[in-house]
DNA sequence: TAATTATGGTTGACAAAGTCAACTAATTTA
DNA sequence: TAAATTAGTTGACTTTGTCAACCATAATTA
């Protein structure tokens, strides 16, 4: 591979970061902080999980986990029920009121990208999907 | 733009969240932190460049560059003339010193995104940077 | 099976990253 | 030329993230 080649990848990555940032930034000004959603997205989707499992998905120290479990639980938004076969681990679920929360900040998230979207037309839409999951792909390979 | 596709351009970010954290977790090994390596970058490649620019370009607090450069400076890695035509802009370029710091990060970033393609064949390289040049195109149009 | 080691999670103490507002000095604008 | 703006610095602070010690339970091994 040559030095050129790299070059493309690094600069995509400045590219995408910035694009990233700008994304997230709008999430600032949501009652959660990014980690926090981040942490609420993977509660969403399991329904029931671990904080093992959440700091290994989130690559999240478990310290700093707990600390946003722990204010997940003074609002109201997750519960935990101990595991039976290792008592050990909590699973963590989101409550109704979290759910519901995750709901609303997933789809101002949705609009976010929809808004932004809305300068593209259909054809440059799909292209840009399709060329997102051909990375996924290709770069799927990689961290196996 | 249906919910699917903002589905699939979510799906993305996150994916390539991952891999961009997975590649500036490497550079937490330096002397460096990730936010000062960015700085390093636009000096480096703007040659001269005020602290007002640096900020617009990488969208920081005009605060904490100023920390940031006054590290550079107690470490001699940065210069600061003053703009002849605007007493209040100082011109940043990185000193000789400065400079070699950065080209060796920036060699053994290099070095890592080389590393991690060798997973990849020729074609399978080709077409990632194609896809990504393709991303880079379309999402240019926005930003505008 | 008793002692040792490993694991999931919490806590304390801290470091790094980032923000906000007030300020100085120079520059523009009215 | 007085008022408003701008580039950059500083102080005080919050948020984000890390490290090590610790507790309780579980798994390993002697």
């Amino acid at each position: 591979m040559d030095k050129h080649d790299v070059d493309k990848i690094r600069a995509f990555n400045r590219f995408y970061t910035k694009v990233i940032g700008l994304l997230d930034k709008f999430l600032l000004d949501s009652k959660f902080t990014l980690p926090e959603v981040r942490v609420m997205y993977e509660i969403y989707h399991a329904k029931k999980i671990s904080a093992k499992t959440i700091t290994e998905l989130l690559d999240m120290d478990k310290s700093y986990l707990s600390r946003v479990l722990l204010s997940f639980e003074k609002k109201g938004l997750i519960a935990k029920t101990s595991d039976h076969v290792d008592a050990r681990v909590q699973l963590i679920a989101l409550s109704a009121t979290g759910a519901k929360e995750y709901e609303k900040l997933n789809k101002a998230s949705d609009n976010q990208i929809a808004d932004i979207m809305e300068n593209l037309n259909d054809q440059e839409v799909n292209k840009l999907i399709s060329h997102m999951q051909a990375i996924q792909n290709i770069l799927s390979k990689i961290s196996k």
